[in-house]
DNA sequence: GATGAATGAGACTTCATTCAT
DNA sequence: CATGAATGAAGTCTCATTCAT
């Protein structure tokens, strides 16, 4: 067994614990032992790797966006035309839910948190920040010129809008999946902003 | 003091007390002896009016919906233009997060409690239910007529997204308040709607 | 409704309802709402009638020997003759298992409070000692020349041990009803004692 | 002070505890609290050993009767010859009271646990039904042909009695030492039983 | 590094008792 | 007399954290 390294794989090994505790019986409801046990280790060897309960929290935080936007990396960012890319960002962030639900059942465990815990709402507030401003950055590019945004303020608008819609989707589809077709709303939002991109220059014309 | 009939009274104000303690610490950082004092009762009583902690949480997260159902019928509902009314739910649902900051604090922190909760997710998902029926109603009158929407489930898509924007773009703006400008925001999803409603009877036509 | 002669009508149905819900849940489960409730009063007026609940308690257990007495006056006593007294008490005392539980219920349940509460100690110290003495009285009558017992201490030996044994079975039947045949026990008993008994004078003779 | 393998030292420990704190305040007067005190041990590791407070109590029902079976085989199992083995067991029965009397306060004090606990019911039927099953072992050897009892269901009867003369004896005298004699008590005893004995053969012949 | 026994503060909850009505 | 709301001490149990091994 290596030694060196091992602390990644350890601190690796935790946070993956921990999260499958949060997914599995709620971020309040779970204790070191649970994810000691979780991670078949000792009690007292995350205190080894982790300052305390609440540095770990944090960690498995920064994990779940980490692995987020690497995916968004792989997914999304490969494609070369912006309205392309736009849409598959959108495709992209509504199958989260169903894709992804592991996401959802971390970011809403923390949303509570946020509030009250400095720490926990920065983190939430660079996801955010840097998802929308990778947005903003293959939007301005060269798409909103085609779509008729010159304002800059009105692609990050458009930014927040996309990830508000898939956040609050996302939110609803995770309380009751059933109610409502993920696909079909995908579909349907790709239409209303092309109508709106399209519609756009029309105005200003 | 009476002692007697006080039985709604101590209850609102155990509920408003729990309120006030989930706003200003957070649900998972609360305890009965915090909300006693709040309420300034002994930890004793709450017993006498609530089952335990989890039905006096239930109880608060009831009452903030049925405090925001309250509202929008207020708001919203005197107004007869099917139209109109969409517009003003729209401007309403999204002063929210800054005219009514409490209900973000309370519905955010009980969306970690909804995956593991039953009750709680049965409680936000009727919430939820109950909001796109409303909207889905006064939209199916004669709106979506007038907007060239003949498909039931195109209006609770359509719903759904309006719910889904205001929770999503909500949430953002309740962790950074000072990044997006609500007003702007508001003004131009109006103005996708209407693009979207202008637009789609053409496309039938 | 006649106010005076209520103190006692009240007291015998708190006495009554703290005894059933000993037999239902124990004497170390219940309170003093469990108590008003059974009694379908309110708690205050429980301590209207009785100091606090250590001495109600005290006065279930009196009356429970109270009843008991009562009963062997009015199957035993009646007999004249005292050997054939003797059978019957013997009788009686095997039977109280089956035909009076809930006399069984109340003395196991202050068995174990007796040994710390001086108060209890007190009383069933004296309802042995009582029962003791009144079969001591009516076997030293004649009954014990007749049976060859001129030692007072013998007689005395005799009873403790007659409700020794009523005791010691009653409680293992108590706990394990089916295991043994108790008439059949009664008749063994009562051949023994006679036994002893015809035999003894012989021994003298 | 190691910390490793005190296992069973530490659950002996607390058991023990346990059993001091019942002798001397009544098993349902001590808490968890007085029990750790008594042990010199934290609250804490109580639950560490023991599921809670209930499961710690049995265990010290279990152990006073796993002790007392001990001592039976110790002091009467030995002896090969039924009758004198007999003589021995009543001898030992008798003499426990005052030998031992913190059994007689912990089964006195769990009597009124076992109308309403099933467990701790199970227990002592369980310890009565062995000892039952002890004696008629034995005397089924050849003592009942000697004493003339060919019925098995005699013999049964016969160790039931046995055991509840001892019981109810036991009990008097615990709650008043001085009134009685043991050990006259038991040299009567068995003479009776004796005379029970040689009478029946002849009943017979 | 690794373990898990040990601690003790603090959480939830119950309940005997009081007292305003 | 009677009610039951109110109190607050005390009980059971959990859990983050430490530390001897």
């Amino acid at each position: 067994m290596p030694k060196l390294g091992m602390e990644e794989i350890r601190k690796e090994q935790v946070i993956k614990a921990t999260e499958n505790c949060i997914i599995e019986k709620g971020l309040s409801n779970i204790s070191i032992k649970d994810i000691a046990a979780e991670a078949k280790l000792s009690t007292g060897i995350i205190y080894h790797y982790f300052k305390n309960k609440d540095d770990l929290l944090l960690q498995v935080l920064k994990e779940a966006f980490r692995k987020s936007h690497e995916q968004v990396m792989q997914t999304v960012e490969p494609i070369g035309d912006s309205v392309v890319k736009l849409k598959k960002h959108i495709e992209y962030i509504h199958a989260v839910p169903k894709d992804n639900p592991e996401f959802y059942a971390v970011l809403m465990s923390y949303l509570g948190e946020a509030q009250h815990n400095p720490k926990v709402k920065k983190i939430i507030a660079l996801f955010f920040k840097n998802l929308r401003s990778y947005i903003v950055h293959y939007l301005s590019k060269n798409t909103s010129q085609a779509v008729g945004i010159q304002d800059r303020s009105r692609v990050e608008l458009l930014a927040a809008m996309m990830i508000g819609l898939g956040l609050g989707i996302g939110i609803q589809w995770t309380i009751e999946p059933d109610f409502l077709n993920l696909e079909q709303l995908t579909v349907d939002f790709q239409d209303v902003l092309g109508g709106y991109f399209s519609r756009s220059p029309t105005a200003d014309g």
